[in-house]
DNA sequence: TCTGGGGTCCTAGGACCC
DNA sequence: TCTGGGGTCCTAGGACCC
């Protein structure tokens, strides 16, 4: 799907997703705070991965710790994280989704970008919400843009259930005063290292040197930041499967590891399963890392290529318990590890699409 | 605000080669 | 042998997103 005549992207966000899911198989919840994070148990190291608009009201936020955002929703109904409950309902919407007259790439869980060329962007979205909530349920909110970048931020304008245009015409006159870190792709670093420019809304990052730019970013980033800047993104929208780089797992332990055998009995399990979800992916493991946080908060990743690329989960076990040799005897509070994969058909697994594949 | 888990991509520096 | 320049691979680290 390209830009042209009468082509719109529109991207399509679930509105409290997780949060939504959980209350729509317990509809006693309606109405109530709920928040989801971790095991569910605010004592535990854990933090909110959604947050119902009722609990937000009260201060919860995504990304805080459980404890904190329990103390601030006294009552809110606390629940574990239910992967495979998301997974499913997301499935169900991305089938109403391709069901319309658009090309739909699925962007996680609980967003899609639709291409479609069409006279009415906004009749499209209207049915695209009618036709999930009418299967599903769930809300959903749909940002209109010509391109990627305004589909996606015009859908912070949407929410929630709402429907946003956002389009070169009306671009700096929505954004341009707005702070940088509200593009998507810049964050609190860069928006900072842009600020020491003098650069601190999107009229004057547009209007910044894109030498300058990249000076700062380097070649890539640098102009990504320009473009940004002007609203400028991809116009295609490519339905084709998303094949996974790499698997990981990491835990962050309720009490600090401290023996070097706690430690590599940890690694091994990670990296079991690690190797079976390549496994399950019919996928050879061509690169390990792993990740260590020391307490207090250091963290390090040790990688290697492996001599060579493997199917074997007990190889990939082993090459794990070989780097966990390189921990350092200090208290350990989080490990990870992460397999990089063999892309299918692809002679050099090194060998990276240019250009940033998510967009 | 003592800071989760699963991802992706970019940059930079050193090693090594010609 | 006081010493260039370009390319590629590998590893570490950083930033961002949901």
């Amino acid at each position: 799907m390209d830009a042209g005549a009468g082509a719109w992207v529109l991207h399509v966000d679930l509105d409290q997703f997780v949060a939504a899911v959980e209350v729509l198989r317990r509809p006693e919840l309606v109405g109530k705070p709920v928040i989801v994070g971790g095991r569910g148990d605010p004592t535990e190291r854990a933090v909110v991965s959604t947050a119902s608009y009722e609990a937000r009201e009260l201060g919860a936020r995504s990304g805080m710790l459980l404890r904190i955002a329990a103390r601030k929703a006294p009552d809110a109904i606390i629940l574990p994280v239910d992967a495979p409950a998301y997974e499913a309902a997301s499935n169900e919407v991305m089938t109403v989704l391709r069901t319309l007259e658009a090309v739909v790439e699925v962007l996680g869980w609980d967003e899609a970008f639709l291409g479609a060329t069409t006279q009415d962007p906004e009749g499209l979205a209207r049915r695209a919400q009618a036709d999930v909530l009418a299967a599903t349920g769930l809300h959903c909110s749909v940002g209109i843009g010509d391109n990627k970048v305004r589909a996606k931020i015009a859908t912070g304008f949407a929410k929630p259930a709402g429907v946003f245009r956002l389009t070169a015409d009306t671009w700096f006159t929505v954004m341009g005063d707005r702070p940088t870190i509200e593009l998507w792709g810049v964050g609190a670093k860069v928006s900072r290292r842009l600020a020491a420019l003098g650069v601190r809304t999107v009229r004057e990052l547009a209007a910044a040197p894109r030498d300058a730019l990249v000076a700062e970013f380097g070649p890539r980033m640098g102009v990504w930041y320009h473009e940004l800047g002007h609203g400028l993104g991809p116009t295609t929208v490519d339905d084709t499967p998303w094949v996974p780089r790499g698997h990981s797992r990491e835990t962050t332990y309720q009490q600090n590891l401290t023996t070097a055998e706690q430690v590599a009995a940890a690694v091994q399990v990670l990296a079991r399963a690690v190797a079976d979800d390549a496994a399950h992916d019919g996928r050879a493991v061509f690169r390990l890392g792993l990740k260590v946080r020391y307490a207090p908060f250091v963290t390090k990743v040790i990688s290697r290529k492996l001599p060579e690329p493997t199917r074997d989960p007990e190889v990939v076990v082993a090459a794990a318990a070989a780097l966990a040799e390189e921990i350092e005897d200090r208290e350990v509070r989080l490990l990870g590890v992460r397999a990089e994969m063999v892309m299918p058909d692809d002679s050099d697994p090194v060998d990276r699409t240019p250009v940033r594949g998510r967009l």
